[in-house]
DNA sequence: CGTGTAATTGAACTATTTCAAATCGAGTGG
DNA sequence: CCACTCGATTTGAAATAGTTCAATTACACG
């Protein structure tokens, strides 16, 4: 768990921008996305081959914004997660979309998108241009189907997320939240939290995600760990004890 | 608006497949698109003009199954409405997404949504199969572009509609939901509702779109209606007196 | 060991739900 | 044309899940 997070300082409301590009990125660690990594689905790791590929490292926090990404057509998460950030003018803030590492942030096509992609982690993003595009041409309409499938991908996250947030109650948004990360987060290999899922993300961000205040969720969590049906000592990750009662929970057949 | 809706029997939960497939359709009345429609930024008409293109006809509640569309690739929205519907064990329903007249609704790269595709109200898709595709194979990048563009507005859309799920009230929902439905479900020319917006849906399904309970959803418009900000005769369409204030609220600033 | 942020707990409050009942409106049959 | 029926919509009152606000605890870091 990046525990750096925690650190470095992060106010509520005033992000900022604070990209750095370079040309490229040192070892992969952690979640970071490595070379042959297949993404969900598709392989990633083809692309992070191109040459001349730009590296966008982002501070917590960072917006991403059109002077960061410039003529990319899209970007690919390696480290760090990325949310889709909504303020409202009396303060309530949700978080519609999270991209995690191996998931492709599209920007063709020009986004209409209220809101905000913003750092919920210090992030790495790698930079897709037309030109690196190019380099690969012959192959051009697997990357094409690979986008699709991306974008039809994240269209079904953004769903299933909808039906999370319409009906359900706390307790059963939460169930749904420790699934999704179970495997769209995926614990690296030698971490010591085995057999546990990995939260990523801090109990504010999580709330945001799932349209709770931040009270309400630790209560969420508190039932769950009462019942039995998950422990954690770490805040940070979960063990799943009654994975059947859990999954009743998330589909909402109490 | 299509009160034929009203007429049909339409059990709750007991949505019954009825697909007629035919070949060519009638001609276009109503919101239907038609050919040279321009829908939603890239240009539909061009592919409604293809040969050998498949019709489907489907009645209220009919639920939208492989073996209705078979090997198409995707299909087009040409009347009527499809909404994406989950229902839990216990009975709470919800909408996640509507695919409107000029939407395309597509089966690629294979669905994991959960939920099933039901038609809200009589529609009439065009189903697009990889031949009827070649046919067009010098334009192809185009309808690639159109499918990428479709799905990434698909995916904005979903996720503009978790930013409203997530934390906005009841009021504020529907002042969104209005606002959606002005633009993506334009009044036909010569509507005797001029200047109005048609809400297509039933308060029921309007309520499972937002995540609201239907007296919830008709409280929200009694409150409008009270503060003189929209005004109703006929139960489907509202006219905007105050857009601006209706903007505040849609935007949750109060 | 003190500081600052994140997470949790408690108690009062409120928006939404729930349940029950009334009203409305379109289509039906006399 | 009118009474009748059935579903959709609306209204009211009580119950509840979630929020709000205030205060406490936990935890990482210097």
């Amino acid at each position: 768990m990046q525990k750096t997070a925690t650190t470095s300082v992060r106010s509520q409301f005033q992000p900022a921008t604070g990209a750095v590009a370079y040309v490229q990125p040192d070892v992969c660690e952690g979640n970071k996305v490595t070379l042959d990594a297949k993404g969900n689905g598709y392989e990633i790791g083809s692309l992070l081959t191109l040459p001349g590929l730009e590296y966008l490292t982002l501070k917590t926090d960072a917006a991403l914004s059109k002077e960061d990404y410039g003529e990319a057509l899209f970007a690919i998460v390696r480290d760090g997660i990325v949310g889709l950030q909504h303020v409202l003018d009396d303060g309530r803030r949700s978080i519609s979309h999270l991209f995690l590492p191996g998931d492709i942030i599209d920007f063709r096509y020009g986004k209409k998108v209220p809101g905000k992609a913003v750092c919920l982690f210090p992030s790495e993003l790698a930079l897709v241009n037309a030109e690196a595009l190019t380099s690969l041409e012959n192959d051009e309409t697997r990357v094409d189907d690979m986008l699709g499938s991306s974008l039809l991908k994240h269209w079904e996250l953004a769903t299933r997320h909808c039906s999370d947030l319409a009906r359900k109650s706390a307790i059963e948004k939460l169930a749904s939240y420790i699934f999704e990360f179970r495997t769209r987060y995926p614990l690296k290999n030698g971490s010591k939290n085995k057999g546990a899922v990995h939260l990523a993300l801090r109990r504010v961000d999580i709330s945001d995600y799932l349209g709770l205040r931040p009270e309400t969720l630790c209560r969420a969590f508190a039932k769950l760990k009462q019942g039995n049906i998950i422990e954690f000592n770490d805040v940070g990750y979960v063990k799943i004890l009654d994975e059947i009662a859990l999954r009743k929970i998330a589909d909402g057949r109490l």
